[in-house]
DNA sequence: CATCACCTGAAATTGAATATCAATAGCACC
DNA sequence: GGTGCTATTGATATTCAATTTCAGGTGATG
């Protein structure tokens, strides 16, 4: 009986409680697209998407999970699983596949495509974007007789601090 | 008691029988390996060796042992598993991880460093080298403070036929 | 040709992703 | 607010590839 109240409420909240630019975006993408498929929305949706959206990097499935288990730990591990697919499904986030075997999900909010330069000691990720490359990129394929649909960037190596 | 002659012949054989550019170079890469850390040569490992080479192409571990099984029933995955681990370690194969969740190894026999072009379709894979897309590579890495080590780069799409 | 450390192959284990299913909880309607 | 339908949850089981284990087998060396 309070809950849909409190819904409307954190809603305005989050607008005035985050700084820089907030993601009521992601927010209304996600609710719109429950609606539009007859998906529910649940108190562990909301938490999973404010705890995502609050971290802001690439989380892997078990690293959001142990974050939210500090706060909340009666959510499982195959919700936090589902529900980041959802994020995905949404547009609202983009998973991706790094080196080490685990999926992880970045927050599509705002960004535009960009690739990857990734600290192969300390594990940061930088997230860089460079039209020249991406041009080279066509005209590879082009060359080769391809359409490009796709395509996968990644640098490893040392960021400053670790060299 | 004939095993160690079979061995030289073995060699000698795949010299006279493999047309193109042979990868005596990377039998004896692996030999040299082995004396030095100590390891055997044996049967499996020949047989996979051979085998791996004459394929030529990105094979998973499956595939290769699919592949060997045909000839050679009495070889067991975690042997092909495990010589396939052993040729990335000595250099003469390269481990990549393409999207579809298996390891594929790749002969690193004569070949240069290169990229590869995926046709989402019909799984063709054609490597390729853009010294152009490197340099920015490098350039890119450079303005973050980053140094690189290694990079992937795959573009997916349709190729040719699959348009 | 004996010895020993390495190797093999079947089976077990791991780790991440995903499926299952009974219990729970939104949501629409009364 | 109550009711029923249906989606969701969360613990657990399953899957799938990668990897480890271990008892028995087999190279290399003296």
């Amino acid at each position: 009986m309070r809950l849909t109240r409190q819904c409307e409420s954190a809603k305005v909240k989050s607008n005035i409680k985050m700084d820089g630019p907030v993601n009521t975006d992601a927010q209304d993408a996600f609710h719109a697209y429950m609606v539009a498929r007859g998906l529910k929305s649940t108190r562990q949706r909301e938490i999973i998407l404010d705890e995502f959206l609050k971290a802001g990097a690439h989380l892997s499935t078990e690293e959001l999970y142990l974050r939210l288990r500090e706060q909340h730990p009666h959510i499982g591990y195959a919700t936090v699983h589902r529900t980041l697919k959802l994020f995905a499904e949404c547009g609202i986030a983009e998973p991706r596949h790094f080196g080490d075997g685990q999926t992880r999900y970045e927050s599509s909010a705002g960004a535009q495509h960009h690739d990857h330069l990734l600290c192969t000691v300390c594990g940061a990720i930088v997230e860089f974007e460079n039209p020249q490359i991406e041009a080279l990129q066509e005209l590879v394929a082009r060359q080769h007789g391809f359409r490009i649909e796709r395509h996968r960037l990644e640098l490893y190596g040392r960021c400053r601090k670790c060299q």
